[in-house]
RNA sequence: UGUCUGAUGGUGUAAUGGUAGCACAACAGAUUUUGGUUCUGUUUGUCCAGGUUCGAAUCCUGGUCAGACAACCA
C-alpha cells in the first residue's frame, strides 16, 4: 500500500495541459501510478531541446510519485553508437535525474517484435512486399489521390510468413523486400496507407551486432516498446501527431490487452540564434566549425555544462519555458537569466582583469605590500571572506578609464576619483602615453584613510572597479564566447554555415588574483562586473583556462546604444 | 492542394462562461563597496468577422495566418 498522495493538493498553481490528463486519469483510477519514459536515438549528443523532454518526463513521474524509463530507441543501426549512448546516460544523470534499473533498448525487444509482427502477418493484416522504395514513393499517392495498391498486396498469409522468416534468415538483400501493414490507402493520413513496418538491413548493430538483419521502423518499435514497458503516459514532440493514429492501430491489431499506454504531443523548444537539428550539429561537429560535442558554444548539454551552465539553472529553464502544443521560440535571454540567477547564488567572486590597463599609485609606498579582506560570495555568507593583495602598481580594466568621459560614466577618468574594490579610493592625476599616443600608464593618488574602501568623511564616489595587483596577479586564458549564429533563427537557413559568427569565440589573457591558484576544473566564479565564468576541464599550459558562462546584466553598454 | 494541430503583450505561459494573471524583456524609482543582486512601480495582449449569452480568450459559424505529415529516419 502506497499512501502518499498522488496529486499535489496546493490550492493555487499552474499546471500544463498533460499534467492536467495526469491528473485526470489518476483521479478516475485509471491508473494508480503514471509511468513515463525518455526514449532518445542514441546517433548524436543530447542537447537543450532534450532537457525539455528528460525535465518534462521525469519530472511529471517525481511530481506524480511515478516512474521513467530511459530507453534507446535503436532500431536503426547504420546512425546509431555507443559514444552516443554514454553520453546520453551521463547527460541525463547530470541534469539530475535517475530511471534506476530501468534502462532498456528497443532493441531488447527485437524478438517480441518479430513475433507480433508474425501475429500481424497471420491475421493477414501485414504482408511482405518486394517493391522498392522509389515504387512505393511513387505509388503512394497524394492526399487527395489514394495509393495504387502494391501488387504483393494480396499475397497469401502462408507465402508471406515464408518469406518473412527468410527475410530474416538473410536471403535478401537490402531494400529487395519489406514488411507492411496492410491498412488504408485512401487514407487522408499518408501514415496509414500501408507503412513499412520493417526493412531488410545488412548491417552491424551496436548492440545485437549480426544477429539481426532486419530492423523495425520507429512506429512498428515504439508503442508496443511503450506497452511492454507498462508506459501510461507516451510524451512526445508535435510531428509524432500523424503517427498517433498507426500508433493505436498496432496496439489494437495486435490485440494487445488493456491498458495501453496514451501518446501525448507537446511542441519541441525552438531557442533563438540557436540549431537544434541534430543533423546540423552533427554537421558541425564533422567540418570542424566547432571543437567537437562538447564546445562551449554548442547548444548540446555536454557543451552547456562546459559553458558553466548548471543543472539547476536548465531545470529552471525547462520550469519556465512551460509545455503545450503552440509553436514557440524561446529568446536565449531567458536561459541566460536562469544560469545567472543560479550562479549569482553559488558563484564566488574573484578580482579579475581581462583587458588590463597599469594603474600606478604614485603616493604608494614602494616595495610595499599588503593583504586586504574580500567577500567570497555577498548572497552568500557561508562562503567566507579571503585576504587580496595590494600594491602600487595594479591593473584595472581599459574600459574602466576614459580620459574625456562622457556623461553618465561613473568610472575612473582625469581627477575623479573612485574606489578599488576592498582596497582604497584613488584619485587619476595624470596619463602616460606612448608615442603614438596609446594611454600605457595612469598615475593616480590614493587615500590612506580608506583602506578596505570606506572613507571616514563619508564622501561618496560614483563607482567602485575591479583590480589586481601586477606584482601579484595570475595570468589565465580566458575565452570568451558569443552566439555562434548571426541571425535570430538560423534554423531556417537554408546554408547554416554562412549564418556563422565568426567572432563567437575569442581567447584573451587576463590577470586574476593569487586566490584562483587553488581552482579546480568545472569551479564556477564571478569576475566581479564582468561575468560569470568556469574552469575549463584540461589545460596543457598549466595557466587556469576559464570559459565565460555568460557576462553580467550590462546596463551601462546599454545606454550607449 | 488534402488531413491534423495551433493562434492570449516584444517572448513564453495561465485563466474552461464571471476582475485577462505570472515570468523574462523594456522603462522608471529605491537600496547597494559589482552600472551586478535585491525591492517597488509603469507600459504593452485575447488573429479577423458574425452569432449565442446579463456576461465570451473560453461556446457556435465562417474566414485568415502559422506549423506538422506525404524516408525502407526517429
Amino acid at each position: 500500500m502506497n499512501n502518499e498522495p498522488k496529486v499535489p493538493a496546493e490550492e493555487t498553481r499552474q499546471i500544463n495541459f498533460i499534467e492536467e490528463i495526469v491528473e485526470e486519469n489518476l483521479r478516475t483510477g485509471m491508473h494508480n501510478e503514471i509511468h513515463t519514459r525518455f526514449p532518445p536515438e542514441p546517433n548524436g549528443y543530447l542537447h537543450i531541446g532534450h532537457a525539455k523532454s528528460i525535465c518534462l518526463n521525469f519530472g511529471l513521474a517525481k511530481k506524480y510519485n511515478g516512474k521513467c524509463n530511459l530507453r534507446f530507441d535503436d532500431t536503426n543501426p547504420v546512425a546509431e553508437d555507443v559514444e552516443y549512448v554514454d553520453s546520453i546516460q551521463e547527460d541525463v544523470r547530470w541534469l539530475g535525474f535517475s530511471w534506476d534499473d530501468r534502462m532498456y533498448y528497443a532493441s531488447d525487444y527485437f524478438q517480441q517484435l518479430y513475433d507480433w509482427a508474425v501475429v500481424l502477418i497471420s491475421k493477414g493484416k501485414a504482408y511482405v512486399c518486394d517493391l522498392t522504395a522509389e515504387e512505393v514513393s511513387n505509388m503512394r499517392g497524394t492526399p487527395n489521390i489514394p495509393a495504387t495498391p502494391s501488387p504483393f498486396r494480396e499475397r497469401g498469409i502462408a507465402e508471406n510468413l515464408d518469406l518473412f522468416e527468410r527475410m530474416k534468415k538473410g536471403e535478401f538483400a537490402n531494400g529487395t523486400k519489406t514488411l507492411r501493414a496492410k491498412i488504408d490507402l485512401a487514407s487522408p493520413n499518408m501514415q496509414m496507407r500501408d507503412p513499412v513496418l520493417y526493412r531488410i538491413l545488412h548491417a552491424r548493430h551496436h548492440r545485437t551486432g549480426d544477429k539481426w538483419c532486419i530492423y523495425p521502423m520507429y512506429d512498428f518499435a515504439h508503442g508496443q516498446s511503450d506497452y511492454m514497458e507498462k508506459i501510461t503516459h507516451s510524451v512526445c514532440t508535435l510531428e509524432f501527431e500523424v503517427h498517433r493514429p498507426l500508433y493505436e492501430w498496432f496496439l489494437e491489431a495486435i490485440e494487445l490487452p488493456l491498458p495501453r499506454p496514451r501518446q501525448i504531443e507537446f511542441a519541441r523548444l525552438n531557442l533563438s540564434y540557436t540549431v537544434m537539428s541534430k543533423r546540423k550539429l552533427l554537421e558541425l561537429v564533422k567540418n570542424g566549425f566547432v571543437n567537437g560535442w562538447d564546445d562551449p558554444r554548442m547548444p548540446t548539454i555536454c557543451g552547456l555544462r562546459r559553458r558553466g551552465y548548471t543543472p539547476e539553472s536548465l531545470r529552471n529553464f525547462a520550469e519556465k519555458i512551460g509545455v503545450a502544443k503552440r509553436e514557440n521560440i524561446i529568446d536565449v535571454s531567458l536561459l541566460e537569466f536562469c544560469v545567472r540567477e543560479d550562479l549569482n547564488k553559488k558563484a564566488i567572486r574573484v578580482l579579475g582583469v581581462l583587458n588590463p590597463v597599469k594603474v600606478v599609485i604614485t603616493n604608494y609606498p614602494e616595495g610595499q605590500e599588503e593583504e586586504l579582506d574580500a567577500i567570497n560570495n555577498p548572497e552568500d555568507e557561508s562562503a567566507g571572506t579571503r585576504k587580496v593583495p595590494f600594491s602600487r602598481e595594479i591593473y584595472i580594466e581599459r574600459e574602466d578609464f576614459m580620459e574625456s568621459p562622457p556623461k553618465g560614466y561613473f568610472r575612473l577618468a582625469p581627477g575623479v576619483e573612485v574606489r578599488l574594490r576592498y582596497a582604497y579610493y584613488i584619485k587619476c592625476e595624470n596619463v602616460v602615453k606612448d608615442s603614438a599616443g596609446n594611454i600605457i600608464e595612469i598615475h593616480c593618488t590614493y587615500d590612506p584613510a580608506t583602506k578596505g574602501g570606506n572613507s571616514p568623511d563619508k564622501r561618496k564616489v560614483k563607482s567602485t572597479i575591479h583590480w589586481v595587483s601586477v606584482k601579484h596577479a595570475h595570468e589565465c586564458e580566458v575565452r570568451l564566447y558569443d552566439r555562434l549564429f548571426k541571425s535570430e533563427n538560423p534554423e531556417d537557413g537554408q546554408d547554416y554555415k554562412e549564418d556563422l559568427n565568426p567572432e563567437s569565440l575569442k581567447v584573451v589573457t587576463g590577470f586574476v588574483e593569487p586566490y584562483v591558484k587553488n581552482a579546480k576544473p568545472m569551479e564556477h566564479y564571478q569576475f566581479e562586473r564582468l561575468g560569470y565564468f568556469i574552469v575549463d576541464k584540461g589545460s596543457e599550459t598549466g595557466k587556469p583556462v576559464f570559459n565565460r558562462t555568460v557576462a553580467l546584466k550590462d546596463t551601462w553598454s546599454k545606454n550607449l546604444k
